[in-house]
DNA sequence: GGTTTTTTGTCGTTTAGTCGACACTTCCTA
DNA sequence: TAGGAAGTGTCGACTAAACGACAAAAAACC
């Protein structure tokens, strides 16, 4: 369960709606602009023509509102990811592998550093919402029941929380090289290492020119705001 | 003066600039997508984010918006238009007419038909402005304390409003054509029937080729909303 | 024609956002 | 190192926006 510290109002009046898309909104203009340590409560709210107590209203300091905006964008980008895909595969999984990669190399592109806190924001998301969307997958797979029930062998959450923790590691571990192979040549690569423990759950592979693509079909930059999209093309 | 039809509201609190702001983006995002007629408050409304009731706390109806977000980019693209020139002459009242030609070309063509109330509004706001403008420009001309005080002569008010009228009559003139003439060859032939009563403030035109360009330099669109814009970069 | 259906305006009441002010921390520089 | 500037977090009083509901006008429909 994600705990988004957020005060206690009505988040279906409009006018809330509203006032965090219009904090969310300037955030990422203000990424575009300056590291995010540099970036100040008072700045988000006058760019989002808010007063600033408007923000205390709904977010506790700035590294909420930035948990609030990432979590989202995280998840419901992995959810569109495995929407892509009719059943869990290892092209699905592939497609969570190079979304995490190219989620990670994005926020490093775009976000001038110091990224001090966003790395662990990013890696305490990443892997939350990963495990949910792979769990909430298993749980309504066709051979959860019969594996389920078979005492001795793992748990559904036990193997969402080991795929998961796999995936965004190979993801950060390709991160952190100093000269990166591509991304399209990196995943298939440590695939197999990930699937493994999937195995009774995986529909074998197709052999349809899927595996390169990124996120499902969506480029990188889906996951990013439109002033952070603006930067990037034109970087 | 511009009667715009605002209720008594303070006018300075962020949330009413917030509101109308968003209501003109509305507005102009629907004009993208159907004709003015076809737009209803409700629409405009949800559009915005914002309550309907909400609306009518600021406007009367969807006529007394549109004059509003008209009359507010007319105003300040005609003073933008005059600035870019150091004082009144041949040149800048050339600008003055030819910016109303694009004005009155784009809205042609960015705004699907029927444009009837439309037509009526933007005459009136283009004369209204054009004479405000122009009259500003009158009373602080060197020439303007001696030609004041000599009776018989034309007041500045006069001149202004014989002027602003035979700017827009002749742009009127021209949009009405069936096969135009381009605009950077109508205007010159039309600028002497212009500034004949002018002449006792102008300044002999400049021998720069300043004379094509529409709006002092900015693009003819740059009066519309952004989503105007974009539909109109891609007709 | 008459009858649904939609849109328009306008009410109280409740809730979110603004404002000014305050005490406090942090950082910078004289 | 003292002190000024800038950022943070919170308070209570005021104002704008949301909501549901209503009647009445317009449009759409048969």
């Amino acid at each position: 369960m994600l705990i988004t510290q957020e005060k206690t109002k009505n988040p279906e009046d409009p006018r809330v709606v509203r006032t965090r898309r219009l904090l969310v909104d300037a955030l990422n203009e203000l990424m575009g602009e300056k590291s995010f340590d540099a970036i100040t409560v008072s700045e988000i709210a006058t760019r989002a023509t808010l007063n600033r107590v408007t923000f205390y209203a709904h977010f506790q300091d700035k590294y909420a509102l930035l948990e609030y905006d990432l979590s989202n964008r995280v998840q419901s980008q992995l959810q569109a990811t495995l929407d892509d895909h009719p059943q869990l595969s290892e092209d699905s999984v592939h497609a969570l592998l190079a979304f995490v990669c190219s989620f990670l190399e994005n926020a490093e592109r775009h976000c001038p550093p110091p990224r001090g806190q966003m790395q662990g924001l990013m890696e305490k998301l990443l892997k939350q919402h990963i495990y949910e969307v792979l769990l909430d997958e298993l749980q309504h797979h066709p051979a959860y029941k019969t594996k389920s029930n078979k005492a001795g062998s793992p748990s559904v959450q036990q193997t969402a929380m080991v795929t998961a923790w796999a995936i965004y590691g190979a993801a950060f571990q390709w991160s952190q090289q100093d000269k990166r192979q591509p991304v399209a040549q990196f995943t298939p690569e440590v695939l197999p290492l990930i699937t493994a423990n999937l195995a009774p759950y995986l529909e074998p592979r197709t052999n349809k020119a899927a595996p390169q693509r990124v996120a499902a079909g969506r480029g990188p930059s889906a996951l990013l705001g439109a002033s952070l999209r603006f930067a990037f093309s034109f970087s």
